[in-house]
DNA sequence: ACATATTTTTAGATTTGTCTAAATTTTAAT
DNA sequence: ATTAAAATTTAGACAAATCTAAAAATATGT
């Protein structure tokens, strides 16, 4: 496999084409800032190698194929922003750029002594799961902060935009996966929101709500 | 630059294109099992750049930017290594092919951050000096086993063969960098040595003595 | 249902890095 | 000094991945 050739099938695992649902060749070149015109070349390469579904004017999705590759690149990924994170002291929004380099890099034994290095992590820094060698992928049972019901206590574990500016914004006011958080008040106005995190309260507003999952405290 | 151009430098740096002296096409060609006219192309594109000085029918050598390139893909690729040892087990054998992907990804601070990580080490895992952030590149003073007047006694600090079937050869026969060594007596017949290694001793043919490098014990 | 807008594909061109075969230059031998 | 051999370069072709512009298919609005 080409670096261009798993770059396409995340692509489309991320878009969400592992469920038979069809990706358009349109959201494919929008993801990744190519033209349609290439995308519905790779479909046709990619198609004719196994690793996806292509139906001509309709969409692609991933075949089982298709589907264990996507994961073992996610895999290694989310491996390698940890081993940034936890080894090597980067933040939370510098490891994306440097992780899509090396979750090319071709080695099984690599990537599986890199877990047991890292003491075989469930999720990455974003709080996204690790799929595991096999490709069990353990979506985590969270929510998105605007729909917690008020006054009900949450853990913060994951995000959804990961964008540096995001992740910088959450760094500057002291927002991290693994705080207690809590809504106290919603206002109708905005949609933003009244929050206890941790022994502070703050307000945030409806973007932000909708872009930190929440685990409930049980 | 692109990992082709990357990996040209690279050869011409160890071919020994460093120092003012001109590297046939063909010697490229041979050491990358690539063509001579690949080469020639590749030759014109770099020396354009600015990183070769290339003379036509007469060969290329580095330039000082070139030189300066080169260091820098060496000092990863061996940083690399000593991680790849270090810290996830791999055996001096299986890490050269794992590196040789590692060498291209592009991060200043993923490099300077494993350098700390590693403790600064100044050799790689086969005992080649690492250079330093600043291009520094201090050779160790050492001399093949072959060339070590009768007993004066060494150190095993390297190895020139760097194929995994020669050091498989030197694990088996519990040879390793840091041992004293020592040869005892020279065979004119066929220029086999009897050395001490630790406590033992064995007899080596001249292509193992001329592939192990020793630095004089003080 | 039909015209129009949108999406998708095709056709042809481009860039990078490679190759083969032919031409050119250098080297070596007598 | 010539000539043969070896090394090197040029010219033209090819595969991968991309693009633009035009054509084809699908979706949408009234």
């Amino acid at each position: 496999m080409t670096r261009a050739e798993e770059n396409y099938i995340k692509t489309i695992f991320h878009l969400g084409g592992n469920k038979a649902q069809l990706i358009s060749t349109n959201a494919i070149a929008e993801q990744m800032e190519t033209k349609p015109s290439s995308v519905t070349d790779m479909a046709k390469k990619l198609a004719e190698k196994g690793l996806l579904n292509y139906i001509r004017y309709q969409g692609v999705s991933l075949t089982d194929l298709g589907s264990k590759t996507a994961l073992s690149i996610v895999r290694k990924h989310r491996l390698w922003e940890v081993f940034l994170v936890k080894k090597l002291d980067f933040t939370w929004d510098e490891v994306h750029e440097v992780a899509e380099q090396l979750e090319h890099i071709k080695s099984e034994k690599l990537i599986d002594k890199l877990d047991e290095l890292l003491d075989f992590p469930k999720y990455d820094p974003h709080g996204d799961p690790i799929p595991t060698k096999d490709g069990q992928f353990l979506e985590r049972d969270k929510q998105l902060l605007s729909e917690m019901p008020l006054n009900v206590k949450g853990i913060c574990v994951g995000v959804k935009d990961t964008s540096a500016t995001f992740l910088k914004f959450l760094d500057k006011n002291a927002i991290a996966l693994g705080n207690a958080i809590q809504v106290l008040e919603k206002e109708d106005f905005d949609d933003s929101l009244r929050i206890q995190i941790g022994d502070r309260q703050m307000q945030i507003s409806n973007q932000i709500a909708t872009n930190l999952y929440v685990k409930k405290d049980s």
